[in-house]
DNA sequence: ATAAAAACTTTGATCGTTCAAATTCTTGGT
DNA sequence: ACCAAGAATTTGAACGATCAAAGTTTTTAT
């Protein structure tokens, strides 16, 4: 196959020069439209493609975004980044971006990684997945005037705030709010909550949507809602175990509400357990899992999470970086949730904790 | 901050010229090792990187493989391609190499980009899924002599013998082979199996794993086999919907092997209404919801995917792209899936296939 | 008609690296 | 000592694009 085109090739068909042959493609508007048209039929005659590497050599830009991608994030739960990475992929497409992706250990190997690349003019812009007050990566990126917007609050007031910290996250107040409001319309009166361990930013704020619904709409104080709640490390067999005293507790709730779809599921084992094979459930995430087994649950919404991400870093039009400092007001998108009631394709769930991994059971006819 | 130091830099400070910089770099056993040292001196207090742009520019290489990314994959088994994806990084990452993501539409779209793509020297190999008999894309990208390895067989005698295309793919016969004769050697014979509907590369391929265990070690003939099996396309309602009348059909069987976690749920569900709620099933993918509701499943090992992959596309060792032809044999890798035995978390699932969306059904307290 | 302004186009230099070929420095055999 | 062969290093020229500034043509105002 002969050598690729180049500009200059374009330049000699078209009868003009390099440069101009560069205006049509990069700035058309200072072009004559005849001459315009002339280098566009050269460009297309010829099959014509800018080299990448060599426009990013001069430019220093690369219309691409890094993104670390761990190694495995196993669990229920996992896909969320999986599926944000998708919306972003999409939605990187659309503005002509592209999305590469590293992996690194700690946060002090993603900041090497993110040095290369960023050094090698690879990448322009970083997105960085769960943040956390004073992140180190963060405080590295703002001090090297690294491009970069968060999925993902810092949950500290001061970074929050920070216009310089770019962020997009999903209201979970917002999520578990709707999802008590609409079982409270319902008729429901005694939910039940199922949370992760204190101090958790995701986690507590997910827990005080329950609890500003519980108190708006039910009226029920700080007293009423003690007992109401429990808290359980992600998994389903933790959910379990931790629903199941509740419901002892609490015998004859309405509905639950669960941080996530996984305790969720556990909470579903533990209901059937206790009989409450009809009790109404809402998880959080809105996995493959949850669509699986008939669970409501609160959706994210990513699509727009990494619409909201590319907004902040490219502008609401342009698809160049913006390094232009934004308003504390501009610099963040919170997305509001959607919560996803379906029909339990009704599951009695039967615990069986305690169950041995030995297989060839298949005699056992259970039910509680 | 002052402008990044280049090859000059360091080569001023380690009073050397440009080149040899380079070559310690790029190929140090050609520089003699005092002088080697001096410039490995002068990179490290210099904090010297390679500028990756400059270098794709010179050499055409990029150190990346681009692979696409669907906009979505939802769906129990949509997370197949997404942990292979994680596999996939995280291997090329030791060997020096990034992923690089796009998005198409129809494969033709996916020949447009990965034509882009590769005139600009952004991405030196792509990994394809999901390929099939005379895929445009492959044949597109043999005749256009660029590197690439797909993630499934070409599923065509003569594609999949083509030593030009490299391939990995997971011997699913083997496991759905590997989890009838699990379940034979507990004791089972009545062993049902749920497919998808012929003509199914992987379908089949997983079909003849159960029909090849149940003829070597039970001596069953075709006669035998013929109502075993029923088909549905990939769904846990169409699985339930299509293993209902093969259970009233065969009211007392002894296990059920499927195609994949969606119909074995569906699978779960029927038996569950059908009063088997013991009943041993297993499925294929090893996917969250599987492991979430305990059921067996056939693990496709990804990691070893990915590795065969890389192993094809840049050779045992070393980390660049292998234009050489690879004898027949060589050019591919089937890797063998493993077996995952779960003590299934018992769920005596209630089909309520014609259920309402309607919400608020709390009160519900159903059992079959 | 003419100068000034605007619109458009071209020319050289440059981004940071590696290639290819030329040059200098070592080493060893006679 | 000397020369050839090899090892080590350097030099000039790309790679393909864009920037900055200078040149040309066209339009507008007087």
């Amino acid at each position: 196959m002969a050598q690729l085109p180049t500009v200059e090739d374009v330049a000699r068909v078209a009868s003009v020069s390099r440069q101009t042959v560069s205006n049509v493609l990069n700035s058309p508007h200072v072009v004559k439209a005849t001459t315009r048209e002339r280098v566009e039929a050269a460009i297309v005659e010829l099959g014509y493609r800018q080299n990448a590497s060599a426009r990013r050599l001069r430019t220093r830009k690369s219309a691409t975004l890094g993104i670390r991608l761990d190694p495995m994030a196993d669990g229920i739960s996992g896909s969320i980044l999986d599926r944000f990475l998708h919306a972003l992929t999409e939605q990187a497409d659309e503005r002509g971006m592209r999305v590469m992706l590293f992996t690194a250990s700690g946060p002090q190997g993603e900041i090497d990684q993110i040095s290369r690349l960023r050094d090698g003019a690879d990448v322009d812009a970083f997105v960085l997945t769960s943040t956390f007050h004073r992140d180190p990566r963060t405080e590295w990126l703002i001090a090297n005037d690294v491009p970069f917007v968060t999925f993902g609050r810092p949950w500290g007031i001061d970074d929050m705030n920070d216009p310089q910290h770019l962020w997009v996250d999903v209201d979970g107040a917002a999520g578990t709010r709707a999802a008590t409001e609409h079982l409270i319309d319902t008729g429901a009166r005694r939910i039940l909550y199922v949370g992760w361990p204190s101090p958790s930013g995701t986690g507590d704020d997910r827990r005080r949507g329950w609890e500003s619904a519980m108190r708006d709409r039910l009226g029920w104080n700080d007293a009423d809602l003690d007992g109401l709640h429990v808290t359980a490390e992600e998994g389903v067999v933790q959910g379990s175990a931790a629903v199941s005293p509740l419901l002892a507790a609490f015998p004859a709730p309405d509905a639950i509400v669960c941080v996530s779809d996984s305790l969720a599921l556990g909470a579903m084992t533990a209901a059937a357990s206790a009989g409450l094979s009809g009790l109404p459930i809402v998880g959080f995430d809105n996995t493959p899992v949850a669509a699986a087994v008939g669970l409501s649950s609160v959706e994210q919404c990513l699509g727009d999470v990494a619409a909201g991400a590319l907004e902040l870093l490219l502008g609401s039009t342009g698809n160049d970086i913006v390094g232009a400092d934004l308003s504390p007001g501009e610099a963040h998108r919170l997305i509001t949730p959607e919560l996803v009631i379906r029909s339990p394709r009704h599951l009695p769930l039967f615990d069986r904790a305690a169950a041995t991994n030995a297989p060839g059971n298949h005699e056992e006819r259970e039910r509680p």
